[in-house]
DNA sequence: AACGCGGGGTG
DNA sequence: CACCCAGCGTT
């Protein structure tokens, strides 16, 4: 069981509608079945400043269902040309099509009839009969769905399933309100949209002018910046690498000051090689002492924020740098009581220290 | 569950 | 340039 929500939300939305709220689209005057159904098929995915002009030279050539009908599909095309997602057109015609042989010639206004016809889903399908016939459904496009992930603090990115699930949740107890009145359904739902479109935008809102400010629970708790959480990126590239862990005879390890920029720029670290071969050259190079004799070591696994990089490390003892190449300024032996006072990555440092602990606790 | 569709706006 | 926008249908 939930608590129970506020019961002002959708009050405090309308009230806000009346004096800010849109009133003067398009779509509006007059708000009829035909023009709010195409003008919620426009704004899928498109922004009102974008669909309006396109939105009055269509009904200004298709003014009715019927016309659009009886219309050619590519005459419906060119209307549609230069907003995009072309399907919604090729939809938009065949649904008026099937409501000429299925209902009459008009749109129906049952929810379940209208997601049946091509294009219209659960929110479309809420967005006409609420703005059409004032009939209590909720909707949940992009704008409400930022605007609840606000108010309601709901964490997760809204195309997750179980977060849509818990946003359409929440969607349906705020239409449910009985405070909100049978008559106004219509301007609750625009109201809605109008608040995301114009104060709770994605960037920068406006919350200081919000209705919803007082128990907005992002606002309390200054999240609004990181809500909605943003789309998960695509997958960061993995990498691999090999790193070379080389100690002396007295227990110290052979590190390697990176260079200046770029990761762990100027950090100190294990000699790393792109893979098993160039870290065998590298100990040829640099190391005196049994290249056979080395430990293969479980991966670390370490996140950036651009991709991921598993570390393979390998490791020698009582080896000694070759003669010809001594300590310089990026290669170092460093006693284990050393390392706190360098700057290392910090995966490396637990791999190293993690050793050490070990040493302590089960050693002679 | 993930993807394609698309032109336009934005940081 | 990457990401987002009054989503939906397909795979």
């Amino acid at each position: 069981m939930t608590a129970p929500l506020p019961p002002s939300f959708a009050q405090r939305l309308l009230a806000w509608f009346d004096v800010s709220g849109r009133h003067d689209l398009p779509w509006q005057h007059p708000r009829t079945p035909y023009r709010v159904w195409l003008s919620e098929i426009m704004l899928q995915q498109t922004q009102v400043k974008t669909a309006a002009p396109y939105f009055e030279r269509f009904v200004q050539r298709l003014p009715t269902l019927r016309d659009l009908a009886l219309a050619p599909l590519d005459d419906v095309l060119a209307l549609w040309s230069g907003l995009g997602y072309y399907a919604r057109a090729r939809n938009l015609h065949a649904a008026a099509r099937r409501c000429l042989e299925q209902h009459g010639g008009e749109l129906p206004r049952d929810i379940d009839a209208l997601t049946a016809l091509p294009g219209i889903g659960r929110s479309t399908a809420a967005a006409i009969v609420s703005q059409a016939w004032n009939d209590r459904f909720a909707i949940l496009d992009g704008n409400v769905k930022r605007v609840l992930s606000r108010y309601h603090g709901v964490d997760g990115w809204p195309g997750l399933p179980a977060v849509e699930k818990r946003l359409w949740s929440l969607a349906d107890q705020h239409a449910a309100d009985p405070l909100l009145p049978d008559s106004r359904l219509a301007d609750y739902t625009q109201a809605q949209m109008d608040l995301g479109a114009t104060l709770c935008t994605r960037s920068d809102p406006a919350c200081v002018l919000c209705p919803l400010q007082d128990d907005c629970v992002a606002r309390r708790e200054g999240r609004v910046a990181e809500l909605p959480t943003p789309k998960p990126g695509k997958a960061p590239p993995q990498k691999y690498a090999h790193v070379v862990w080389a100690e002396d005879g007295e227990g110290r390890i052979l590190l390697q000051r990176r260079p200046p920029t770029g990761i762990w720029a100027s950090l100190w670290t294990l000699p790393q090689a792109e893979d098993e071969a160039l870290a065998m050259a590298w100990f040829e190079r640099h190391l005196a002492g049994n290249r056979a004799a080395r430990e293969v070591l479980p991966c670390i696994d370490h996140a950036f924020s651009h991709y991921k990089l598993q570390l393979q490390p390998l490791r020698w003892r009582d080896a000694s740098l070759r003669d010809r190449i001594g300590d310089n300024d990026d290669l170092r032996w460093v006693a284990r009581e050393e390392l706190g006072t360098l700057g290392i990555p910090a995966p490396i440092r637990k791999l190293l220290e993690a050793d050490q602990l070990l040493n302590r606790n089960t050693g002679p």
